[in-house]
Order: C-alpha cells, then structure tokens, then sequence
DNA sequence: GCTCCTCTAGATAGAACGTTCTACTTGTGA
DNA sequence: TCACAAGTAGAACGTTCTATCTAGAGGAGC
C-alpha cells in the first residue's frame, strides 16, 4: 500500500510540484507542502531527487513541458487546419482557467518569471522547454503555408500573447483577455498566411530583405 | 547622515523593493535583503509599512504601475502616431532589458503571476495596475481612430504581447522575442485601424454582432 | 529644560525553510 | 536463509524567514 492509489511515488511527487509551482511559484512552494500533498514521505523526495529542490524543479519544468507539448500537438493534428489548431488552443486555454478558478495556466511561467534572473539552471529548463513548443508552432505554421523565414517570430508572437493572456487572465481573474487574444493570435496566423499567396510546404524563394535586427 | 544620499529612506526602501521583487518575486525576496539593499534599518521597514511585506509589496506594485503608466504617456506623446508610439514602447523595452542583462522588465509581471492565485491582497493590486495600464492604451488607440469596441480588445492583446515578449525575452536571455512582437503588435494595431476606414474620435456605428463570449 | 513625535537601530522570538541523517520495511535474487 | 537494493518514514540540524520588541537619536513646539 504505497500510497492512495497505485501511481508511484515519484509521479506523485512529480504532479504535486507541477501543480504547487506553477501556482506558488518556485520561492512560494516548499518541500514539505509537495511531500504532504503527494501523500509522499518526505525522504522520499531526497530519493528521487537527490538534488534538491531545484533538481525536482528541473525535472518539473521539463516534464510539463513535454505535456503542454503533447497536448498542442493533440489540438493540432484535430484541427482542420493551422489557424483553427491556434484558435482551439486558446479556446482550452480559457476553458482549463474557468475550471480551475484560474489556477492552471502555463505549466511553467510563473516559474519562468521568477528564476529568469536567479536561479541559471532553472532559467536554462524554461528556455528549453520554450524553444521545444516554439520548434513545433514555427514547423506547423510553414507547413501551412507561412514562408520559411516568417515561421519563427510568427509562432514566438504566438506563444507571447499565450503567456500574456494567460497572465492577465489570471490577474485580473477573468476569460476576457484569453478570448481577445484569442482573436488577436488568429488574426497574426491569418496575416502571415497571406504574406505568401500559395506557397506549399517548403518551397523556397529568395526573400529581398530581412526584417530582423 | 541617514543614508548614502539625501533620497528619504521610505523612497529607497519602495525603490530596493520594486528592483528586488521584480527580478525574484514576492516569495524570492527577503525583507532582510530589502533592508540591506535600501541601506536602511530592518526597523524602519515597519515604521514606513506595519502592515509588513504584503502592504509594502501592495504599495510597490501601484507605485511601479503609476511610474510604468508615465512612461508610456511620455513615450506615446511623444510619437507622431499610435502605432509608431507602440513601436517606440517595445523598443525601449528592448533596450532595457539588454542594459539590465534582461533583469528589468515588466515591474509587476513576476509577482503578478506569483500571487494571482495565493495573494488576493497582491492580486488585487496587480488587476488595478494592468486595468489603468489598459484604460490608457484603449482611449489613445481609439483617440487615433480605432472603432470604439475595438479599444479594449485591442488594448489587451498589446499588453498581453508586450507580458509575453518580457517573460520570453527574459527566459530566452535574447532580444529576439521583444523584436518579433514590436512586429506584431504593431501589425495588430495598424489592422484595428484599418478596420474602419476613417471613423474620428468616438463616432459611433450600429454592430451587427458581438464576438465576446 | 522639557515633552512629543518621527525615525533609526538592531536584538530577539518563533515558525518554516532546505538539507542531511539514521532506522525501518519490503521485495528480489542467489 | 541470507544479502542487498529500493523505498518508506520522520527526527534533527543550521539557516533564514517575518514580525515584534525595546532603546535611543534628533528636531519642533511650548
């Protein structure tokens, strides 16, 4: 009888701290709430995690990442096409918020913000994770039909007024930015599709200019 | 001699403060190190706030927000036009947060995404900054002829570009997402514009339909 | 001179923190 | 049956946390 059900332990401990940090934060969650909500003993965790605290972390943000990953190309590959694949994302988003009174947000963000300039190891896993779901978005968008060079910044600006709403959603403890965004990142997919009139998958052509700095 | 300068030491606790808090977050700073940091004596942090680190984190919030939301006014009056004022804003955005090895960026966005589901008190204060933030830049996008329901919608997708672009930018320790989104809010407002093709000021059209949920 | 008030100054308390430690239980293979 | 590894269990350590407390410096008003 290891615990309540028959998850082991170290899963349990996993899904606690994802769920503790992403709502407390990294500084504002301590080990011994996520022993006592994964009903594990708290040994335990220095057993799996013979790191610390900022080991868990890392495999937190790194397995959260790879979920938020999964269910984006969940959404997409059901979707009609891109442009829907963004809209219905954001439309879980909201629904997700709603019914965790704006609790779950982006598995990592919270975390993000506040080590960014503390905590290197840390700052490192959210980059990575954040460069995995930007890999994804940017191949999507080009086989689409947005050109090569576009796929990139166009998925970061996708992905930035993701976390925005997500922010301010939470904030201000309510869907309206999440619908808006909504919007806002759908009419951006739209735009960049109809920079190229038809290009298809991965046809190249010499572009006059970069925009880039 | 009560400090290393003449600024007063309730000015230079608030001002150790908003550094502190934004860059480790409400949890992440200790009011030991607010002390040090401010050159000022533990005591005096709670003669100038009895109600301790969350009245003082309350008051450095709406502080920050008050001096963020003159900057942007300088900056939009600035500017010939809005979308050029929007341009301006993310690059001084950008600029900051290279001149602050990416430390400096959204003065509340950290706590904010920390204490929006732990601090009512904080969140609270943070909803109140981002709802002044957003009053100021639906009423200049309007001023300069978006359709007046568009203001607001508007308004939040801007802001939730700009939130996305500092957590990304600070994550990714690059300027790159600051870049792509300037793009891309600026592509949003000048699309809000061109919405109506020339309604001044606040004229006002019958709407066939709302998309708000 | 005296009192009041503001602010400085830091010691101290009690709880919570991350970490380390030892002891115990259980399951597996020799 | 024994040995060993894996995991359970929580006490204990030193540090840091927020908050409270007392004491005193300095100026203003009477």
């Amino acid at each position: 009888m290891p615990g309540a059900t028959d998850i082991p332990t170290r899963d349990r401990i996993l899904y606690a701290s994802a769920e503790l940090f992403r709502r407390q934060g990294y500084a504002g969650t301590g080990l011994k709430q996520i022993a006592t909500e994964a009903r594990a003993p708290f040994g335990s965790l220095y057993h799996f995690f013979p790191g610390g605290k900022e080991q868990l972390a890392d495999a937190v943000l790194r397995t959260g990442g790879r979920f938020f990953l999964a269910l984006y190309e969940a959404v997409a590959g059901a979707a009609p096409d891109f442009p829907t694949a963004v809209r219905d994302f954001f439309a879980g988003a909201a629904q997700t918020l709603e019914a965790t009174d704006f609790a779950d947000a982006c598995p990592i963000a919270t975390v993000a913000g506040e080590t960014a300039s503390t905590h290197e190891v840390l700052r490192q896993a959210t980059a990575d994770v954040f460069e995995s779901w930007l890999t994804a978005v940017a191949r999507d968008a080009v086989e689409a039909g947005v050109p090569a060079e576009r796929g990139r910044p166009l998925a970061v600006s996708v992905l930035a007024v993701l976390e925005g709403a997500f922010l301010l959603s939470r904030s201000l403890r309510s869907t309206e930015p999440m619908a808006a965004c909504a919007d806002a990142a759908a009419a951006l997919v739209e735009a960049a599709l109809a920079e190229e009139p038809a290009a298809q998958g991965t046809t190249k052509l010499p572009m006059t200019q970069e925009t880039t700095t």
